[in-house]
DNA sequence: GCCCGAAACAAACCTCTGTTAATTCACCTA
DNA sequence: TAGGTGAATTAACAGAGGTTTGTTTCGGGC
């Protein structure tokens, strides 16, 4: 079975079998973090890179204050600091949701890497590309809609990229989330996250209990909270 | 003097003569777009892609309400539709703010171009990551600060920006910014961002007239609206 | 089975931001 | 110079979401 790097790659490039063969190789030998474990802190200049291999994991930042926000969903295939091959320092921290395998690789490696297949290089910066797409549309989600949407929103992204990996059974699937969490995901106080899932179990939008979210009727919760699923799909085909 | 696109690339990656000259040679015979004029809609399957090369732009998204979410600001040397090359069509809709000066490439010149030049095809992709970088501290800014900082952050960074080009002078620079636009910016209304920039006026920490936004004291407002510059430097030399 | 801490749930109260609408200002054109 | 349009300003009011506090439930360890 192909890893998930791998994977998420040949959904925006065509690879050689030599290409596969060698992102494979990358996995191999993962170190495993425990829950809740920062992978990496802001300020860090870390000297290999880091793909998540296994298990979830969340971008964040803290502010003066204490707040956290958090900007991003790691899953597996996903690399956590792709940036520091510009911008060298980490600002921002990222730690494991549940236990998680995370793969180390130099950074030399990856330079040589993508140096000697363009292939490669431009399946990264596609990858890259498409993460832009999902960031774009969490500001929207955050600049334009009430609480209530923007959980139903969270939601069904969620969904999608379960789904996308197969891992959606009977309308429902694992979301290993605190409401704490959610609530810095969408830029609100865990109280009040509490109200918003309260309303949408009460309109029988969700059915949400340990960890396991259930959505009777995806499409109903799209419509009520306005998402729109194209962001998510290449529907690229390599021109060669 | 050098285009805006070299003189971005060039902040990432060493660029040679050759790849410079033809950098040069993409901005040639620039169209002309009037004040406020999209230069891409939702829906689009651009043939071309479309770069910055004088004025500004923006990047928005309306919503089913009329509500409009600004997601960038486009600036010379920006592209204002890479992920078309994966994604085919555009999700958001792009429009020119004042008159602006718009490239058009055909897609196919820069696939060509990516896969004879890596040393190309790589600062494009670190540039994509610099991008990736504004749009977290988009989120960060919009989810966990009031209105107030959120308003002073905009303005630390929009200086930072223009002084990075050397278009600030006398601590003061252009702002072609209504408070609508600032508003659909920071996720907030227009009278409410009428009340913030007052309160910024009365505090002393900005001026702001006819368009020309004056900072007395950058470090100050960097300091009140807690903004780090960080993650608009890329650091990097490259390793050749 | 019991205990503990964390997470979820609830209620009262408060404040920031949104809504609506009227007024003034700036700029453009006739 | 007058008139017109969009932007900025101001004010009164409403409502979404935050804060604080307390209670209940859940999950893991003993």
């Amino acid at each position: 079975m192909a890893n998930a790097l791998t994977r998420k790659l040949e959904r925006v490039a065509d690879l050689t079998a030599g290409e596969r063969e060698v992102l494979e190789s990358l996995c191999d030998r993962p170190r495993i973090i425990r829950a809740g474990q920062d992978i990496l802190r802001e300020g860090d200049r870390p000297e290999h890179l880091h793909l998540v291999v296994e298990g979830w994991a969340i971008r964040y930042n803290i502010l003066p204050n204490g707040a956290r926000q958090i900007t991003a969903y790691l899953i597996p295939g996903d690399f956590c600091d792709l940036h520091v091959l510009v911008l060298e320092q980490m600002d921002h921290s990222i730690a494991a949701l549940g236990p998680a395998k995370i793969a180390y690789i130099p950074k030399a490696t990856v330079n040589l890497l993508t140096r000697q297949l363009p292939e490669l290089l431009q399946a990264l910066w596609w990858a890259t590309l498409v993460d832009e797409g999902v960031l774009r549309a969490w500001i929207v989600n955050m600049g334009r809609r009430s609480a209530f949407k923007r959980a139903g929103h969270l939601m069904c992204g969620m969904y999608e990229r379960m789904n996308n990996v197969g891992l959606v059974h009977g309308n429902a699937f694992s979301l290993p989330l605190t409401q704490r969490e959610i609530a810095d995901t969408l830029g609100l106080t865990p109280v009040h996250i509490g109200r918003v899932i309260s309303r949408l179990r009460k309109e029988g939008l969700i059915a949400l209990q340990k960890k396991e979210l259930l959505i009777p009727d995806i499409e109903r919760l799209k419509a009520i909270s306005g998402f729109d699923s194209r962001y998510l799909h290449p529907e690229h085909v390599r021109v060669n």
